[in-house]
RNA sequence: GCGGGCGUGAUGGAAUUGGUAGACAUACAGGACUUAAAAUCCUGAGGCCCUAGGCCGUGCGGGUUCGAUUCCCGCCGCCCGUACCA
C-alpha cells in the first residue's frame, strides 16, 4: 500500500483555479444543446456560511456536474437574498449602515463558497439589494399596478406603542415587544397588496401538473390555498340596529344550521364598529382583542372570549328562532364575511365556545349507527359523516343533500330584491401584504400627490434609490424621518409630492430571482427570449421551510409576469425537492452557558460520552440535538472543516448516510469517516498506478473469476448511481460507491494483478467509471486521480459513461423461502426460471420437506425473482 | 389551535415501494503491523434463550394480508409552516 496522502488543501485550490481559468462552468445563453437548469435558493448574507448551505450547494452541484456530463447545456447560478431585517438590526447594535454589513457579508461568504469547488456561472452573480436589481422589480411593480395586480388596502400590524414602530411576528414575544417590552397592539395601516387572489383558481389547479414535486409540498399548498364551496347566507336582524338590518355569513356547513346556536362577529366587522360606538363594554372588549399579535398561531391559541351584544338574528329557516350574536375573538376578518353561525354540536371552536357561555348544543348530525334518541355531544364536536335529524325537513337526507337542500331554499327567498343565500366558493388565501414600514428593502415606486392622490413614478425615473445619508438613532423607519428623501414631484401634475415610504416585503426579492439569472445584465427585468429558453428551473433544491410562501409566492410571480408580458412560463419549479436540516448537539458549560463544539473535546468511555472543555478543563454538559444556531452556539463552521479536511470531505459527508429530505447530524466522526474514505480511494489511485502497466491493458475477450464479478459490480454500481443521482438519492448512491470502492481495493492487489491480465484492464475500468461516478460528489479527488491515473483532460468535461447492459443481468439468483411467512431458507434458481419449476425445487427442498413433514402445503405463493412463501 | 412531516441496532441509515429487516458507514471490541502511537489491514457484533436450533424485534396499541418498516385506524414524542424571520 502507498502511504502519501492526499493534500486536500494543496490540491483543491490548484483544480478550482484549472476550471476558472478554462472557464469550464460559465453557460452562454446560445449553446445550442438541450438546457438544464438546476437552482438552489439563495442564501441569504447573514455573515458566514453554515453547513446547511454546504449541504443544499453540495446537492445542486452534483445535480449541475452530473447534468453536465449527460451533455446538457447547465444554468447553475448563484446570487444573494440581500434585503432584510438583520442588516437594519446589525445597524442599530453596531452603528454600521446596512449596505456596509450587507456587502461585507456578501464578501465573506461568496470566498467562503468558492472554496467548496461548485460548479457555478459566477458572471450571473447579483445580490436583491443592487441597485440593478431592485431597479428592475420597480418597473415590474409599475407594470402590477398598470394591470391592477397591486393595489391599496388597510391591513392590521403589530403596533409597540412604546418604540412607536411596526414589529415582525418574530419580534413579538408572548404578546410584547422584543426590545420595549411593552404590551403590543394591533393597528390599521393602509398598506400595498399584490392579487394573488386573482389567481387561486389556477394556482390551485396546476398543482396537480406539479408531479416533480414532494407530495407534502403540493399538499400543505392545497391547503393553504383552501379552496371551498359553501354557502353565504342573511341573517335578518330581529331589530334594525344603526341601519343595519341583516348579517350575511358564510358556512361550508349550511346542513347544520338548525344546530346553530348563536352567531358570532369578529371584532373588525362593520357591525361590532358601529355597536362599539355606544357601548363602552363592547368597546372595551374590542380593544381587548386589539391587545393580541397579528399571528394566526397567537390569535387561535388564545382562549377564546365572546361578548353578547344583546342583539339578535331570526333563524333564515324557522322565524321562531332567535339566536344571540356574539363578538367573538377567533373569528377573523379576513375570512368570509368576518362573521358566522355557530354550531357547537359539529365545530370544536363552536363548541368550546358554547361550553364557555352556557349555550345550546344541539346535534343534528347523527352518526351511523348511532340513536338519535341518546346522542349526544360532551366535550368533542362530531365533524364525521351521518345522517341528518332535528332537522325538520331535512330529517333523514345526507350531509350533502342537506346543503344542497339548504342553498336551494334559500336561495329561493326573495329580500328586498336579492336572495337570501348565494352558493360561493371561498379561498382561504388571502391577497399578499407587501408594504414594510422599514429601511432595507425595495423603495415602492410610488408618490402621494396633494391634487392627484397615488400616482405610479414614471419608469423613466426609475431606479429610486435608497438613501445612504440614513441612521438608526430613532425607532420607525428611517426613510419617514429622511430631511429630503421624499420630496419629488407628481408625475402626473407636477407639482410637489411625497414618495411613498414603504418598501417591499423581501419575498417579493425571492419571487423572480430565477428568472433575472437568465439574464441578469438585461434592462428591462427580463430578456423574454432568455427566460422562456431557460425557464422552468429543472430541479429547485432548498428548505421545506419555503413550502408555502416563497414558492406560491414565485408562482404568483411568474403569472403575473406573464400577464405583464415579462414571460411566457408560469409555472417557474418543474422539479422541487425539499431537503432537511443540519442539526447538531448542544454544549453547556458548568454555569449553564452555551459552548461552541470547536471549543471542547469529547471522549468515550464504557460506551458512555463525556466532554471537557479544550482550555480550561470543565465538564461539559453534551445536551439534546437542534437545529444549528448562533444563540446555542452549536454551529460547525463549513471554513473550519475545509481547512481541516477539504472541500470533498465536507461534501462527502453532506450527501453521506443521511437521506438529504431528512435532517442529518453533523458529528466530527462523521467528517473524519468521510475524510478517510477520500484518502483510501487516492491509496487505491496510487497503488493502481503502481501495479498497473496501462500500455499493456488489452481488452480481454471473455471475462471470469473476479474479473468477471469485479466488472459486473462496476457496471451495476454505475447504473445504480445513475439512477440514484437523477432521484436525489445521493446516500444510497454514496453506499454503491463504499461497495464498490471495497471491491476494487480487493482485486487490486499486485500479487493477482501480476497473475491476470484480464483483471488488470478490470481493475483499470472500474477505476475510471469510479472516478467519473465520484466526479460529481467530490470533484477535486477525481481530477487529482484522473491525473494520477495518466487519463486524457479534466475529469469534470468528461461524458457520463454507459453501463454495459451484458453486465447486468444474472444467469441465477437466489430466492429466499418462506414457511408461514417467515424465512426458513434460499433457493437458487436459473434467472428466467417459470413458477411451476420453482414451486417444484420448494417443495422439493430441505427446509419444506422438513416443516411439511409428509402433509400437502395449503398454498404456495410464487413471486418470481423475489419470494416463495410456503403455507403450511 | 390548524395544516404538513418524521420515528428502524450504541449511532447515521438500507430494504428493488407489500416480499430475506439491519446493506453501507460511524462508534466499539479483538487480532495483525509498529519500540510506541497514529494510519492501515483482518475479524466480530440487533436483543434474549444452555447448544442444535428457536423466540422476540422497525415509537406504542389495534387491523387488513400467505406475508407489513411499507397500507388502514387510534395514541405518544419530535420537527416544519401558520401570511412582517429568511
Amino acid at each position: 500500500m502507498a502511504n502519501e496522502r492526499y493534500n486536500a488543501r494543496e490540491a483543491e485550490v490548484r483544480w478550482q483555479k484549472t476550471w476558472d481559468t478554462q472557464k469550464i462552468f460559465q453557460t452562454t445563453n446560445e449553446d445550442p444543446r438541450p438546457k438544464y437548469y438546476v437552482l438552489e435558493m439563495f442564501p441569504y448574507p447573514s455573515g458566514r456560511i453554515h453547513i446547511g448551505h454546504v449541504r443544499n450547494y453540495t446537492m445542486g452541484d452534483v445535480v449541475a456536474r452530473y447534468k453536465r456530463a449527460k451533455g446538457f447545456n447547465v444554468l447553475h447560478p448563484m446570487g444573494w437574498d440581500a434585503f432584510g431585517m438583520p442588516a437594519e438590526n446589525a445597524a442599530m447594535q453596531n452603528k454600521i449602515h446596512p449596505k456596509d454589513w450587507t456587502y461585507e457579508n456578501i464578501a465573506t461568504m461568496r470566498a467562503q463558497l468558492k472554496l467548496m469547488g461548485l460548479s457555478l456561472d459566477w458572471e450571473r452573480e447579483f445580490a436583491t439589494c443592487d441597485v440593478d436589481y431592485y431597479h428592475r422589480q420597480q418597473m415590474l411593480f409599475l407594470d402590477f399596478v398598470e394591470k391592477g395586480l397591486a393595489y391599496r388596502k388597510n391591513a392590521k400590524v403589530n403596533w409597540d406603542p412604546v418604540d412607536q414602530t411596526v414589529l415582525a411576528n418574530e419580534q413579538v414575544i408572548d404578546g410584547k415587544g422584543w426590545r420595549s417590552g411593552a404590551e403590543v397592539e394591533q393597528r390599521e395601516l393602509t398598506q400595498w397588496f399584490f392579487k394573488i387572489t386573482d389567481f387561486a383558481d389556477d394556482l390551485l389547479s396546476e398543482i396537480d401538473n406539479l408531479t416533480r414535486w414532494p407530495d407534502k409540498v403540493r399538499l400543505m399548498q392545497r391547503n393553504w390555498i383552501g379552496k371551498s364551496e359553501g354557502l353565504q347566507v342573511r341573517f335578518q336582524l330581529s331589530e334594525e340596529v344603526h341601519g343595519h338590518s341583516e348579517v350575511e355569513i358564510f358556512t361550508t356547513r349550511p346542513d347544520t344550521l338548525f344546530g346553530a346556536s348563536f352567531m358570532g362577529l369578529s371584532a373588525d366587522h362593520p357591525l361590532t364598529k358601529e355597536l362599539a360606538k355606544d357601548n363602552a363594554e363592547l368597546a372595551a372588549f374590542v380593544e381587548e382583542c386589539h391587545k393580541m399579535g397579528t399571528s394566526a398561531a397567537e390569535l387561535e391559541t388564545a382562549e377564546k372570549f365572546g361578548f353578547d351584544t344583546g342583539l339578535k338574528v331570526v333563524h333564515p329557516l324557522d322565524s321562531s328562532i332567535e339566536l344571540p350574536i356574539y363578538v367573538a375573538n377567533f373569528i377573523l376578518m379576513d375570512y368570509g364575511t368576518g362573521a358566522i353561525f355557530g354550531c357547537p354540536a359539529h365545530d370544536q371552536r363552536d363548541l368550546d365556545f358554547a361550553r364557555k357561555y352556557g349555550l345550546t348544543v344541539t346535534p343534528v348530525v347523527l352518526p351511523k349507527d348511532a340513536d338519535p334518541a341518546s346522542f349526544t355531544v360532551a366535550d368533542e364536536a362530531y365533524t364525521g359523516e351521518g345522517t341528518i335529524f332535528n332537522s325538520e325537513f331535512l330529517d333523514g337526507m345526507s350531509i350533502d343533500a342537506a346543503k344542497d337542500a339548504v342553498a336551494s331554499k334559500l336561495e329561493a327567498v326573495i329580500i328586498d330584491d336579492k336572495p337570501q343565500a348565494l352558493r360561493k366558493t371561498q379561498y382561504r388565501l388571502r391577497d399578499w401584504g407587501i408594504s414594510r414600514q422599514r429601511y432595507w428593502g425595495c423603495p415602492i415606486p410610488m408618490v402621494h400627490c396633494p391634487d392627484c392622490g397615488v400616482v405610479p413614478e414614471k419608469k423613466e425615473n426609475l431606479p429610486i434609490k435608497l438613501p445612504d445619508d440614513i441612521n438608526f438613532d430613532k425607532p420607525g423607519n428611517p426613510l419617514d424621518r429622511h430631511p429630503t428623501w421624499r420630496d419629488c414631484t407628481c408625475p402626473k401634475c407636477g407639482k410637489a409630492a411625497k414618495r411613498e415610504t414603504d418598501t417591499m416585503d423581501t419575498f417579493v426579492d425571492s419571487s423572480w430571482y430565477f428568472a433575472r439569472f437568465t439574464a441578469p445584465w438585461e434592462t428591462n427585468p427580463t430578456d423574454k427570449k432568455a427566460v422562456d429558453e431557460w425557464l422552468p428551473v429543472d430541479q429547485y433544491i432548498g428548505g421545506i421551510e419555503h413550502a408555502i410562501l416563497h414558492l406560491l409566492y414565485s408562482r404568483f410571480f411568474a403569472r403575473a409576469m406573464c400577464e405583464t408580458g415579462h414571460m411566457t412560463v408560469k409555472e417557474p419549479f418543474q422539479g422541487l425537492f425539499t431537503q432537511g436540516m443540519v442539526v447538531h448537539e448542544t454544549y453547556k458549560g458548568e454555569d449553564g452557558r452555551w459552548v461552541s463544539p470547536a471549543e471542547i473535546t469529547v471522549s468515550e468511555k464504557d460506551g458512555k460520552r463525556s466532554a471537557v472543555h479544550k482550555e480550561t478543563g470543565e465538564t461539559i454538559t453534551i445536551g439534546s440535538i437542534e437545529k444549528m444556531s448562533k444563540s446555542k452556539k452549536n454551529t460547525v463552521d463549513p471554513t473550519d472543516i475545509i481547512e481541516t479536511y477539504g472541500a470533498d470531505t465536507a461534501r462527502w459527508f453532506m450527501l453521506s448516510d443521511s437521506p438529504p429530505e431528512r435532517d442529518v447530524i453533523w458529528t466530527e466522526a462523521g467528517a473524519e469517516g468521510a475524510h478517510r474514505f477520500i484518502q483510501r480511494i487516492w491509496r487505491l489511485t496510487l497503488d493502481v498506478s503502481e501495479f498497473l502497466d496501462f500500455s499493456a491493458l488489452e481488452k480481454p475477450e471473455t471475462l471470469s473469476g473476479e474479473a468477471l464479478a469485479l466488472r459486473k459490480l462496476t457496471h451495476k454500481t454505475l447504473a445504480t448511481v445513475e439512477s440514484t443521482i437523477e432521484q436525489l438519492g445521493f446516500n444510497r448512491a454514496v453506499a454503491q460507491i463504499y461497495q464498490l470502492v471495497n471491491a476494487i481495493a480487493s482485486a487490486a492487489k499486485k500479487e493477482k494483478l501480476d497473475k491476470d491480465a484480464s483483471l488488470c484492464w478490470v481493475v483499470d475500468e472500474s477505476m475510471q467509471l469510479l472516478l467519473l461516478m465520484c466526479s460529481p460528489m467530490m470533484p477535486h479527488l477525481a481530477e487529482e486521480c484522473w491525473s494520477q491515473l495518466g487519463k486524457e483532460g479534466l475529469v469534470s468535461t468528461q461524458s457520463w459513461p454507459q453501463a454495459d447492459s451484458a453486465m447486468l443481468t444474472e444467469d441465477e439468483i437466489t430466492l429466499p423461502i418462506q414457511i408461514n411467512g417467515k424465512k426458513r431458507g434460499e433457493l437458487t434458481v436459473a434467472a428466467d426460471a417459470d413458477k411451476d419449476t420453482i414451486e417444484k425445487a420448494v417443495l422439493a427442498s430441505e427446509p419444506v420437506l422438513k416443516a411439511l413433514d409428509g402433509k400437502a402445503p395449503r398454498k404456495v405463493i410464487v413471486v418470481p425473482k423475489r419470494i416463495v412463501n410456503v403455507v403450511i
